[in-house]
RNA sequence: GUCUUGUUAGCUCAGCUGGUAGAGCACGUCACUUUUAAUGAUGUGGCCGAUGGUUCGAAUCCAUCACAGGACACCA
């Protein structure tokens, strides 16, 4: 049963007593005619003038009243708009007859949102506000509005009620506008690159392009299953096929498995491929990307991130197996041989499941010595070719590709390699992964054989790379869940709710 | 999935080893024409997350469940 709160009540019979007075509580009549950011900046002067005021201004601004000051005849209200908050000064004698006593006083309140027209001056104590002469209300809020001073912190409700979230953090409000700043610039940065924006299909019918468990859905019509896309990279391939030279895509992926701090079942990535080029050319274009979103976010090279900090001038470069020894400690002698690794992790108390090749272990080694280790920026690079299905070998070593990892902050932030182009190799690899399926591992990588076929009409020598989009905003907005960058977090819903329908 | 911490008024939080529920903000009423979380006076406001159990008596102890935070596991 809805509206039945005490507080809710009494406001609802407050919108009454407005309207009983002709006095819209919905109104659509704005007449604004600045927002409060520019109302600021435009009379930033008024300071320095006689009486620090200007009776001859005139401006309209709205917003929604998030603190009031009643003193008697006259008030001071904070109101808010999405460029800032201003200070108004509303006083008895300067409105209507009446409205001041019985309307603002009474049937007003923190929550609403109102709009006012008067001139600009500067209070005692120098802050800059608005003497009202005009006053109206907007909309009634009939729902108060959490505590002023520690606003919302339940990060329950603020994750449920993103709403409330934002009307009462100014800073959340800030994190999003970076977060939308951040997507901005990337396609601008890809754009001005020459490369072509593209939208793949959300729902597949081999969920391929990475090794993940899929969310699987059904479309009546053609009576078959379909899965929500846990990458797009093959679609994007096919593209390259199809003589598209610089492609992308922004937009989201679908992975049907556990959520934490860095993981949410729908993220948002970049995904590129650019023709004719090589993993060696992706590495130069990051670091190009990077700068130039540094620049326009204006953000300083020595980034803070939590108790780290991060220098954006500090690019690394490094092999993975070489990492293993120089950052993660292991002997060399050790990382070449699968006994001695499996071996080497048992002794130090952790799993070691000897039906992983080499590869895998080697992978295993780097995510346990070495990946919290990486703080400034490193491109570990010539990843194994057992957990690389997708990537191009190295010429000079079958069992290495092409292909690297960009870590920040200890953290995987990019996965880029030049493209597997032979549909032989393609077709054995694919194999591999089945055999691999076949023996347990339900994550390896679907046979996708329209894929092959693709590659069997030529794809040019092409690299391609991936930027989860949500941990690159958590790094820049210093933020450690990717919940505080998301606007709607997945949440389980509430007993209620689900009683509901 | 495992461990752990939490859930008390609209919001932020107290409530000790069981004894009929507390504060601040907000809201109502009164006063107040330069306040900055305005101030002073006064009042209203609770299924103490849900369900069971122990007990003469449970917000408090126990069990189960729900949701959330954190850690771990899983996840290139």
């Amino acid at each position: 049963m809805p509206f039945t709160n005490k507080f809710i009540q009494q406001r609802i019979q407050k919108a009454e007593l407005l309207k009983q007075d002709g006095i819209n509580p919905f109104s659509n009549d704005s007449k604004r005619n600045t927002t409060i950011q520019k109302y600021l900046n435009v009379n930033s002067d008024i300071e320095e003038k006689e009486n620090k005021r200007d009776e001859n201004r005139h401006y309209i601004v709205s917003g929604r009243i998030k603190f009031l000051r009643v003193m008697g005849k006259a008030s001071f209200v904070k109101i808010e708009d999405e460029s800032g908050m201003l200070q108004i000064y509303v006083t008895r004698d300067n409105l209507p007859e009446g409205f001041y006593n019985n309307h603002f006083k009474k049937n007003i309140e923190v929550g609403d949102i109102i709009e006012v027209g008067g001139f600009p001056f500067v209070t005692g104590h120098g802050e800059l506000s608005l003497h009202v002469s005009e006053l109206k209300l907007l909309t009634k809020a009939i729902a108060p509005l959490p505590e002023k001073f520690h606003g919302i912190t339940d990060k329950e409700v603020r994750y449920r009620k993103r709403y409330l979230d934002l009307i009462m953090n100014a800073e959340v409000r800030k994190t999003f506008q970076t977060r939308s700043k951040v997507i901005s610039l990337t396609r601008r940065f890809f754009e001005d690159k020459g490369f072509l924006e593209v939208e793949t299909p959300m729902m597949h019918p081999i969920a391929g392009g990475a090794n993940a468990k899929p969310f699987v859905t059904h479309h009546n019509a053609l009576g078959i299953d379909r899965y929500l896309r846990i990458a797009p990279e093959l679609y994007l391939k096919r593209l390259i096929v199809g003589g598209f030279e610089a492609v992308f895509e922004i937009n989201r992926n679908f992975r049907n498995e556990g959520m934490d701090a860095t993981h949410n079942p729908e993220f948002t990535s970049i995904e590129f491929y650019w023709a004719y080029k090589t993993y060696k050319d992706l590495i130069e274009i990051t670091k190009e990307y990077f700068a130039y979103l540094f620049e326009h976010l204006n953000l300083p090279t020595l980034l803070p991130y939590g108790d780290m900090e991060v220098n954006f001038d500090n690019f690394n470069e490094i092999p993975l197996i070489e990492s293993l020894s120089s950052i993660g400690g292991v002997d060399a002698d050790i990382v070449n041989d699968k006994e001695k690794i499996l071996a080497f992790l048992t002794s130090k108390g952790l799993e070691a499941n000897s039906a992983m090749n080499l590869g895998q272990l080697q992978g295993e080694l780097f995510d346990e010595f070495v990946e919290e280790k990486l703080i400034d920026p490193t491109f570990i690079t010539e990843y194994p070719v057992e957990i690389s299905p997708l990537a191009r070998r190295s010429d000079e070593n079958p069992e290495i590709t092409e292909r690297f990892e960009l870590f920040i902050a200890g953290r995987e932030i990019a996965n880029a390699f030049s493209e597997l182009n032979d549909p032989i190799d393609q077709l054995s690899r694919f194999e591999g992964q089945m055999a691999a399926k076949d023996s347990g591992d339900d994550e390896a990588h679907e046979m996708d054989k329209d894929f092959v076929e693709a590659l069997s009409y030529g794809m040019a020598p092409t690299a391609g790379q991936g930027i989860g989009i949500d941990r690159l905003v958590m790094l820049l907005t210093n933020e450690h869940s990717i919940r505080d960058v998301l606007l709607f977090p997945a949440m389980k819903p509430l007993m209620q709710e689900v009683q509901e329908i």
